[in-house]
DNA sequence: AGAAAAGTTGACCATTTTTTGATTTTTTAT
DNA sequence: ATAAAAAATCAAAAAATGGTCAACTTTTCT
C-alpha cells in the first residue's frame, strides 16, 4: 500500500519536481502551493510532510508548529538558508530532519524512505489480527491456521490486510484497488477479482471456511 | 548513571569549551587531547565519542577507523573542512554524524542527546550469539561451528549480525542494504543478494544447514 | 608495485507472482 | 423464463523476483 507524502513548497517548479520523482519512487503525492492549502490536504492523512521553510503568508516553521499536535507523521523541512539556527528551529518546532538546497533527488527519497520505516516500527498499531483460528502476522507477513501455514503473496497478504483491518466494511473493487495499489496507479481493477479467487481458494482449502463475503453490486468485505 | 562522553580534540581551548557545557547538560565527560589519549581513555568505555577529525599524529578518521570494530557507541566527527568529501569519509570510516565548525553547543548537544536515545534502544546486545551449534562472537567478529572456525569477511560479518540480532524477522534486500551500507548510500541492493550467497555457501559447506531462509517477495529472514 | 582478498556489478536463467482477456456462472430485474 | 449486469473461473501472457556465475573494481597486505 503506497505511502503518501504531501510536499508543502509555495515554488510550483520544486513541488512538480518533487512530486514526480517521489511518484517514480513508488510513493502518492500531494501537492500543496500554500500552507493553507497544505492544510486542508492533511484530511487526507500523508504518512509524511515534506516542507519548505521559506513561504510566504505562514512559513513552514509556523505551519509545522500549528499542526505538530494533531500530526504524528514524519516531518522533513527543505530550507535554502544554511545557518545552523534553521536547523535547529526546524527541530524545535517538532520537525524531524531537514535538508538544505540544492540536494540530490536521490538523497531526498533515501531519507523520505528511512523516516517512513522507522515511522513504521514506532507505530504501534497490532501486529496481530485474529479472525476465528486464523492468525495474521502483520509484521512477519504470515497467515497460521493452527500450526499449519498458509502462504499468500504479497499482493495477496495486502488485500487481506486491508480487509481485515477493516473488518465488516464493504469495499468494491475501485476502492480496494486504490488502497493496494495507490490512486495514480493506472490499470484494471479486474486485478482484484483474481487476487480475490486465490485468496478464498487457499483459506478455504486450508480452513473450509469462507472469510471474504462478496455483496453483490456493492464490493467484498471480511466478515469477523 | 549519566552518560559519559569522550570529547577528543587537541586543542584544549575547544575540548574545555565542549566539556563544559556537556557537563551543563548533565553529561559526564572525557577529554583527550590527544588520539594516544583517547584510545587509552577507551577503557572507560564511554557512551558517546566526540571526535575531531584535524590531529596530528594520528587523526580522527584513522582514530574512528581503528576502534570501529571493538566500540559500538555513537560517534560524532567535527571538522572544519566542510567538504562532501569529509562528510563521506566520516561515515565510511564508521561515524555516526558529523558537524561542522563552527556549531552552535545547542546544537551539538542536541545531536548527542538524539544519538544517546537512539542508542539507548540498540544497547544491551549480547556478545556472542549461538544458533545450534554455530557460535558467533560479536566482538571478535569470528563464527565457529564446534572447533571449527568458518571465516567470513567484513560484510558478511555485518548482514549475518544483523540478522541474527533481529532473529526471525524478515528483513527485504533494501533494509538490510541501508542498515549495513547506511541510507545515504548510493548503490544497488543487489549486493546483498551475492553476500547472502556467499554466506550461505559458507555456513552449508561447514554446517551443512541453512540458516538464512528466504521468504519470497518478501526478503531474507535468520531462522532460530 | 604486485598479488590476494573483498566487494560490486551486470547478465542470465528458473521460478513465482501478477496481470490480462476470454468464458462461464450467478444474481437481479423484467 | 429470460435478458442484462455482475461476479467467478480459468488459462496463458507478462512482469517481477531470486539464485548463480563470471568479470570487474577496490581495498588490503606483502
Amino acid at each position: 500500500m503506497a505511502n503518501k507524502i504531501l510536499i508543502v513548497d509555495d515554488e510550483e517548479m520544486m513541488t512538480e519536481l518533487l512530486s514526480d520523482h517521489l511518484r517514480d519512487c513508488g510513493y502518492d503525492t500531494l501537492v500543496a502551493n500554500s500552507s493553507r492549502r497544505a492544510i486542508s490536504l492533511l484530511q487526507l492523512q500523508p504518512d509524511l510532510i515534506i516542507l519548505d521553510i521559506n513561504m510566504p503568508e505562514i512559513d513552514g516553521l509556523e505551519l509545522c508548529k500549528s499542526i505538530r499536535n494533531h500530526i504524528a507523521c514524519p516531518i522533513i523541512f527543505v530550507t535554502a538558508r544554511i545557518t545552523e539556527q534553521d536547523k535547529i528551529n526546524g527541530l524545535q518546532y517538532g520537525g524531524d530532519d531537514y535538508i538544505t538546497k540544492p540536494f540530490s533527488l536521490n538523497e531526498l527519497s533515501a531519507r523520505v524512505a528511512a523516516h517512513l520505516r522507522r515511522d513504521e516500527r514506532s507505530k504501534c498499531k497490532p501486529y496481530v489480527l485474529t479472525a476465528n483460528n486464523l492468525i495474521v502476522n502483520l509484521s512477519e507477513r504470515t497467515v497460521y491456521y493452527g500450526d499449519m501455514q498458509i502462504p499468500f503473496s504479497k499482493k495477496e497478504f495486502d488485500i487481506i490486510e486491508f480487509l481485515m483491518t477493516n473488518a465488516n466494511q464493504v469495499f468494491d473493487r475501485e476502492r480496494i484497488y486504490e488502497a493496494i495499489w495507490g490512486y495514480d496507479a493506472t490499470g484494471d481493477s479486474g486485478v482484484v477479482k483474481e487476487h480475490i479467487r486465490k485468496i478464498r481458494g487457499k483459506l478455504h482449502e486450508i480452513t473450509g471456511q469462507d472469510y471474504i463475503e462478496t455483496i453483490w453490486g456493492m464490493g467484498y468485505k471480511w466478515n469477523r
